[in-house]
DNA sequence: ACCAAATAGATGTATAGACATCAAATGTAA
DNA sequence: TTACATTTGATGTCTATACATCTATTTGGT
């Protein structure tokens, strides 16, 4: 059985909020644990493979780091560095904008599309796997958590 | 609108189970960042903080550092170096266990205890607020969330 | 008793999140 | 134009996660 009161032994919660909000904490940790095994051959991160697909979502077109910032599932990471990271490994190109001279226009590489491409299959493919719910409670959770922010 | 399409700029996902796994990963966010800055003034970390309660739950009788471990929310922190943090802090006592000297006992201080007690009810408070749902939507998101990992 | 395997915890290193600060470039108003 | 505020991105520091490795025990088989 799942249920989060067995899995971090906890025997009650104040209310279903709290309950959801540790419940969601834990889901998160599940989430991302299955993920690491995924990425770990490819030398490449969670967090830097979804900067790679908010660069592919530009068409062409190059973004800026505050711009890629925005995107980000974690409005608190850092772009800059992690842009820096992916351009050591050949993945993003890096340019001086020139209408704005405190800009960086960052675009992805073909060697980082043809990355993502393989990647993202296998990210796909595992989060089906991984999400033990039928189509309608997956949508059903997804209109849950829209609310849940709002 | 909360909408995790509008929040992060993506036009469509694969699929429910995609956008869940993307949505999760948004909402973890979300709910860290409003934490983060209820602890702030307390010289204390969420992670911290729950190494607390953990500690709590056994009701005065001392628990291992695997033991905690076992109980986080993240299985795969590192239990070890939060409870060092939290000795330096003076908010546990650690002891070598007698019937098994590779053992350390754990146990929650005074000052910890009333520590967690004014962060329980901040905390508890707050995440009423931050769940915009109502009282039978999030025992919905519950039941879907355990499911999920099933 | 002895030795190998298993276990508990500490520690080392890389990556990322949280947040403050800094320099350079740009915008704006007197 | 000059002075000041704002914006962009880089960087510094602390904390935590992820995972490998190490040491000190303990356990279990022979």
């Amino acid at each position: 059985m799942g249920k989060i009161e067995e899995a971090i032994q906890q025997k009650e919660f104040k209310d279903p909020f709290n309950k959801a909000v540790v419940n969601l904490l834990y889901t998160h940790s599940y989430l991302v644990t299955a993920q690491n095994g995924l990425f770990k051959p490819y030398d490449i991160s969670p967090e830097q493979y979804n900067v790679l697909r908010i660069l592919r979502g530009q068409n062409g077109n190059p973004t800026t780091v505050s711009s890629i910032q925005d995107r980000m599932l974690n409005k608190m990471s850092n772009a800059s560095r992690l842009v820096e990271k992916l351009k050591l490994k050949g993945w993003v190109k890096r340019t001086e904008c020139t209408s704005d001279r405190r800009q960086v226009d960052v675009l992805i590489t073909d060697e980082g599309l043809e990355l993502l491409q393989t990647l993202e299959r296998l990210v796909e493919e595992s989060n089906v796997r991984v999400v033990n719910l039928s189509q309608e409670e997956a949508v059903q959770l997804n209109e849950l958590l829209d609310k849940l922010r709002g």
